[in-house]
DNA sequence: AAAGTGGTTGAAAACGATTTCAGTCTATGT
DNA sequence: ACATAGACTGAAATCGTTTTCAACCACTTT
């Protein structure tokens, strides 16, 4: 159906070798000869195609993408930047929506498994780690982004939540208050940990006592944050500010604000992570900390590639990125 | 390296012939050897290849979408929709990120082109009608959403710009406003189009004449709203509503207002469209009009994979899905 | 004149599945 | 006992490239 690489070889009357050789810059055509097949190729609209190529290669130039909801900002940014990276080296991106779902997220994981990606990305994976490790053996490429893998290849890019998550309650802290919530996210993910380890930390640091029963968690999400706030509050507790270990729960810390009539930063200072872009236009707007999305996405796309081209290229498996603690008016009064 | 179907084969004593059988649910397997085969496939974990399935069937189950920007929700949650069906349907689906650079689309376009996708679905396109068409006689499936193309076998789903714009504007008039400006997008673009004939017709409908000069375009974005807000007051012009052709624009609506000391909706009412999703979180929360963005991802990819599956199938070629105008804060005085 | 050299080309095998077509086997009816 | 249909299986071709290997040609060197 298709004009392939014999229909070239014939018009152009030289061997289909030659063709292929013409495609894939392989110096040895003279340079006449090259100039005809490249004629014949435009003539004909001649395109390789992909299945034939990979399968000979053994490779298909696409990297595969899992993501919790490719509607949320946080994961939208990496996508960008990893995308951005792939396309400058050639490669295509395959995305998997697990809508946060770990069934689903297992199903793609096997999806992807039939050598149609030559690498894979996991963000925010609930997998096991045998599963992850399965894949490593199958000899696939794979980075991870929002938790972490001991003891394997496994490329990894992160920022420092246990020092961010102690800037942002430090910041807290040099505002005047004593009396801190915590929001945490879901109880086992890495980033949820490491985050109630700053808090932890910076109280200590300024000898405040840690409170367990300040510490809720609200699930990364804006319902969560929500119903985090209200048992926080029924529970009696006294406290002036609220470190939400995300943007997205900060929401609902504003919604059950606004609900009991409490002002934000008068009556409760905010301060939540991953500057997602509602923040900046929130009322008041949300303090947080930012995290290099882009470049965390970009960086392990790099490092994922390099590894496709070259297994023996030397580089860190691990890259630990700078976060930033962005000030705005939810935690500084008036 | 990996395991194939003849290690398969040779482990449970039958033919490459039957465990393809095996693998595809042919009906015609015994049931014993059935189950003799599926246990070999457990035990050596195999997984068959896609790029020899890919060669061999003439097809990839991949959909390709080429968007203007991942980080932009609308096109994401066109994407969740197309995602959501295409899951459903086994289907894969790679990612061309174009960041509004309309060289980068056709390069992606030629990139997607070596059937390694079944279809595409083009968001927002700035191809040339030829471009699509081509694609379109090498018997590729192609959707699009955000623009219209004439004469071809191309599916489309959209909304009713006009009537939304209408609707909107209508909003306007009713809160008693007389001297309504527009904000369009890019000048070319269809949905820019409509939505300006949309704010005609209203004006019409209720004897206000239309002035031209109260028309500038913002290239929908949030600089391309403030700045078009900036030339409006720069004419000396006076009014006391805007109709922004998406939310994105009425962001630079609601900056260069704060600057300029002008409160919405007291001395401003601002209407948008698209129902971002900052847009609810705005102060004033941002009337709007909601585009069921992953209805229409989700409905377009149902056509396109209805194309796929069965060339005879009776479908509409264009959809057009209801719009809704969400009246919140920015147009309703307290 | 024979042998070597480097530049250029092509024939054929390979990649790993599916599909066509031709069987083989079993059971059934005569 | 034989023919025959139906159930099941396998050999070989096929999809469209890339890659290996051998060969060819035109020169130069000995």
């Amino acid at each position: 159906m298709d004009v392939k690489i014999v229909d070239v070889a014939l018009k152009a009357k030289v061997s289909p070798t030659t063709v292929s050789r013409v495609l894939n810059n392989n110096p040895l055509v003279k340079s006449k000869t090259r100039e005809k097949v490249l004629r014949v190729i435009e003539e004909l609209q001649y395109v390789p195609n992909a299945a034939a190529k990979n399968l000979r290669q053994q490779r298909t130039m696409t990297i595969g993408i899992i993501v919790p909801d490719v509607r949320v900002s946080y994961y939208t940014d990496l996508v960008k930047g990893i995308q951005t990276k792939a396309y400058a080296e050639k490669y295509k991106i395959v995305i998997c929506d697990t809508n946060n779902d770990r069934v689903i997220e297992s199903e793609y994981l096997k999806l992807l498994s039939d050598r149609s990606v030559d690498g894979m990305i996991l963000v925010a994976s609930m997998l096991t780690n045998s599963e992850v490790q399965e894949i490593v053996d199958r000899g696939y490429a794979v980075g991870v982004i929002g938790r972490s893998i001991q003891n394997s290849k496994v490329l990894n890019v992160h920022t420092d939540n246990v020092k961010s998550a102690k800037e942002a309650v430090n910041h807290l802290i040099e505002q005047g208050h004593r009396d801190i919530a915590f929001l945490s996210g879901y109880p086992n993910a890495m980033d949820s940990y490491d985050r109630l380890e700053g808090y932890i930390k910076a109280l200590k640091e300024h000898e405040i006592p840690f409170n367990p029963s300040y510490v809720e968690s609200g699930n990364f999400n804006e319902t969560g944050g929500y119903e985090a706030m209200l048992r926080l509050w029924d529970k009696g507790l006294k406290f002036t500010a609220v470190f939400s270990a995300n943007d997205e729960m900060a929401l609902g810390v504003y919604r059950a604000c606004k609900e009991r009539g409490i002002s934000i930063p008068r009556d409760l200072a905010v301060v939540g992570v991953d500057n997602d872009r509602v923040s900046q236009y929130l009322s008041p707007t949300l303090s947080t900390v930012n995290q290099p999305k882009f470049q965390m996405g970009f960086t392990l796309a790099e490092k994922l590639i390099n590894r496709l081209n070259d297994e023996e290229i030397e580089q860190e498996r691990v890259t630990v990125l700078e976060s930033e603690l962005i000030v705005r008016h939810s935690s500084v009064k008036a």
